[in-house]
DNA sequence: TTCGGTGCAAACTCTTTGCACGACG
DNA sequence: CGTCGTGCAAAGAGTTTGCACCGAA
């Protein structure tokens, strides 16, 4: 569950964004903020759907789709697609710009940051007179776990939202 | 047009692979190889198709997609998403591995390289014990071009094929 | 001769859109 | 009350798949 005062400030947020873009402070809009900030790990939209309707929650699937690019394009959360076809997002309050590693035989994404590049990114961007605004940094490999097991498969099977930081 | 010694070496490749692999040496595959060689430039699945079509080859759009599967395991191409739906592909022989800036007001793709960067990328595996396969780097923003225009937006609209190296 | 490969069309997955109705400002 | 947002269903885009036939080994 979302702590209380980080719920406040997310909302807040969002509402001055909503605001400023003379846009509607709508109660499914606000709904899904809230969902998408439920959990730290990444998600994709049809998580958000199948989330809210177990709590009977009614938000239709345009909707979320709809809200989840305002939501990006308001910066409270980012997108990262992770090599499949897929639009996976991750939410940015409170938290730093982080990297993924992907293991490609169990799925399990691991979180880390690096100053170090993304200073080396700044060079770059420098050099080419480039106005960065985001950036993804994806390494794909074998985990620890799945390099153990005789199969080069570990037990866990994490698919996709399990989030180690 | 692709340079002979190179079409060789490429093909011998592929075929080496398939041997290994049982698999079958068909002209589809040599053909798709060829059209994927003959430029630098980053592609699609449909490219692909079009570029042959033109040129009177017919290989369906089934055999493409599953060719394209079959050279990126090879080891001949690598897939790299620069954000969207569709999948981009180029290919790797004779080519260093380089990261992507991508404009998102023209679309523009501007290729570099940084050796510093990887470095970093192989510390940080090592420290998280993770073996490393593949990665891909893609910085978003707006180029040099667009930041002049008044409107943000450069003439030249590059859509997605346009590499600078 | 025998599987693996191909072409075709249909199916699939994820995402976007048109339209009529509803509700925020 | 006007307009923007929503839900629904249908359309889109890219990719995958089932099946019958074909051809490399």
């Amino acid at each position: 569950m979302i702590e209380e005062d980080k719920q406040k400030e997310v909302h807040k947020e969002l509402r001055n964004y909503l605001q400023m873009q003379g846009l509607k402070a709508t109660p499914e809009r606000f709904a899904v903020l809230d969902e998408v900030y439920s959990t730290n790990f990444h998600f994709e939209a049809d998580d958000i759907l199948v989330r809210m309707r177990k709590k009977k929650m009614h938000v239709s699937r345009a909707t979320i789709y709809r809200t989840l690019e305002l939501l990006e394009n308001s910066g409270l959360i980012r997108k990262a697609k992770l090599g499949e076809t897929k639009a996976y997002y991750e939410h940015t309050y409170g938290r730093h710009h982080h990297e993924h590693m992907k293991c490609t035989q169990c799925g399990r994404v691991i979180e880390f940051e690096s100053e170090e590049i993304e200073k080396l990114q700044d060079v770059i961007c420098r050099q080419y007179n480039f106005q960065m605004t985001n950036h993804i940094l994806h390494l794909f490999g074998v985990c620890e776990d799945c390099q153990k097991t005789t199969d080069g498969k570990a037990k866990n099977n994490y698919t996709t939202e399990l989030t180690v930081k």
